[in-house]
DNA sequence: CTGAAAGCGCTAACAC
DNA sequence: GTGTTAGCGCTTTCAG
């Protein structure tokens, strides 16, 4: 709260300065070429000494137009999201927008209220991450015409364009991995599972469970949304009696407490536990052991997200999309073979059938 | 570009359909008590029948006061400035403010624009964490008399309120830590001195090496604003005849690059060599070994930037203040005793020396 | 308590 | 080319 009309200086303020009338004024700070030269050189001029900024409250209000795209996201904390951010900044910034960025921090609620907010900036279009739990927060969209593009957590049914990773097929290939370097036991420690993709991703380890024969070892345990839940649930995971050989991931919280875990548990990676991250971060590659993850495509999936927005931003095609990306296994040094000793027949019997 | 007038229900469009003029509905929708229950009833229904928005441009316009703080960070892959960001966005939510985020991403013009444009929308206060070469950026913010409050890379000679961290104390507790565990040939690593907070960690660690009577062994290195950079320079490092013993990173992106170098050169740490990092994050203390690390108090420094802000924003204390915390040693496995094998007998006895 | 009316700073017709 | 004018959607006196 705050009231300085004491010193900004207004358009009129300028056009009075310069000696022009307040429409040529603008005319020349827009940028308009159908104003004498003479005049325009006034008016910058004026601008400069009075120091002059546009109010764009005031312009977009009367223009009906904005060159702002409100951007939720559901966590900052998470190198992915970060991603997104940076590349989706250089395409907006590329197309003369801005991005204003909305943090719901996981929190329904808060997101509910980011979304109120950026909508009632008159933005000319959104972009949204949703939290779980988001039905809520979504319904602040209806009869809201904006241009609209919703990534990751959503699936195609969602009314809307848009772009996710196939999560399902990436979960399937690392499990794929782990089965191949022997492993049996296989837990996937999971932040949410009514997360639209976090749900995609046990269940393509399932599946790929499941197709190995190897139904009656898979294993998904959630573990929430903070690190300490995630520490104290991959612990449980670990004293089990029959502890798993490798642990899949499913998402970056998870991947921080089950690595907290493994480091407590005084438990050598990849020798004594192998571990697969959903989801990749610059610091998995810096360490030894690199840890093994799955790497979704943040910058194809940025540059699909933008190519959605710009056309509706430009009034193009009303259909919906669905864009689906695949993601990537990058092989580091965590997950490895599973150690013989520890395989019973039945494990060793199942090694040998083919996957 | 975008005109939405098709739908979007206004103030006016309430006011009809709840049978009460434009004044009335709006006292109601700002929760004011002077307007009988039953006409509250009517407008807040009728809002809520037409799905009404409140447009905050046209209030904000005309009422003069923004509830929105710009916040410009430089680099969103950092945690630290995460950490600032997520408490920031608490304290200002508590006292009924909303963050404005503008990520600079390092690039001085882009700060600048982006304070340009969170200026041009009226916001009520700004808080900026500079990027190096700000001095242009910050030009922009002349003759503007909004709240203010920088932070992280300025210093006390700044006309306008801080909250730093003293990072020279910091660095020299850091240096002391690695010279007690016996090392000499201590390299600092930075990501470049014309950012303040990093030439005063240079700073820092040259004064505890000369303290030390270490002076000549004092080598500080930049190594640039990247990782790939980084990652160069401290391969260049670790292949000098006489390497040393300790690296000291004074940076998120020198940690970054000088990890990923040590496990290229095949290094391990801390046998090899000893590393201590400037600026913790939450993956340092999840890996064997361990990061040891220089923390600094975000959520000190967030409360610190907030009351700082919020005072000004209730009009008062119109003098400059400069808050300075202090980061603490987080020491974990990463720094351990240097090797006697390596030690000449000038090293050997510039240990056996006091510090 | 309620309505009418005057703008916030700016843009976009529209006349000259 | 240039100035004048009518609002964008809202808040806020100010009469009644």
């Amino acid at each position: 709260m705050d009231d300085r009309k004491k010193s900004a200086s207004t358009l009129k303020d300028v056009a009075n300065a310069a000696g022009v009338s307040l429409g040529t004024a603008s005319k020349v700070l827009a940028g308009a070429a159908s104003v004498s030269e003479a005049r325009q050189r006034q008016v910058w001029e004026a601008a400069r000494k009075l120091g002059y900024r546009r109010n764009s409250l005031a312009a977009e209000l009367r223009s009906c137009r904005s060159t702002s795209i409100g951007f939720v996201v559901p966590d900052l904390t998470n190198s992915f999201f970060i991603e997104l951010v940076c590349a989706l900044e250089d395409h907006a910034l590329e197309s003369g927008y801005r991005l204003i960025l909305a943090h719901a921090q996981e929190d329904p609620e808060r997101e509910a209220e980011r979304i109120r907010f950026v909508l009632s900036r008159q933005v000319a279009g959104m972009i949204i991450i949703p939290c779980h739990g988001y039905e809520h927060a979504i319904s602040e969209l209806r009869e809201c015409d904006v241009p609209l593009v919703m990534a990751d957590r959503v699936d195609n049914s969602f009314p809307a364009n848009t772009v996710t990773t196939d999560s399902h097929r990436a979960a399937m290939d690392g499990t794929a991995h782990l089965i191949a370097l022997g492993h049996r036991r296989i837990t996937f420690i999971v932040n949410a599972l009514d997360l639209v993709n976090s749900r995609e991703r046990a269940q393509g380890y399932q599946d790929a469970m499941q197709r190995a024969g190897l139904a009656q070892h898979a294993n998904v345990v959630v573990c929430g949304m903070s690190d300490t839940e995630s520490h104290a649930t991959t612990l449980g995971v670990l004293a089990a009696r029959e502890r798993p050989t490798a642990l899949f991931t499913g998402a970056n919280v998870a991947t921080l407490g089950a690595l907290r875990a493994i480091r407590d548990a005084g438990l050598q990676l990849p020798d004594d536990i192998s571990l697969l991250s959903f989801d990749d971060a610059p610091w998995m590659s810096v360490l030894r052991p690199g840890i093994s993850s799955i790497r979704q495509p943040a910058e194809a999936i940025a540059r699909g997200i933008w190519h959605l927005l710009h056309k509706q931003l430009q009034g193009e095609s009303p259909e919906i999309v669905h864009l689906r990306m695949r993601a990537d296994l990058r092989v580091r040094d965590s997950t490895g073979p599973v150690r013989n000793g520890e395989w019973g027949e039945a494990a060793r019997a199942a090694a040998a059938r083919p996957l």
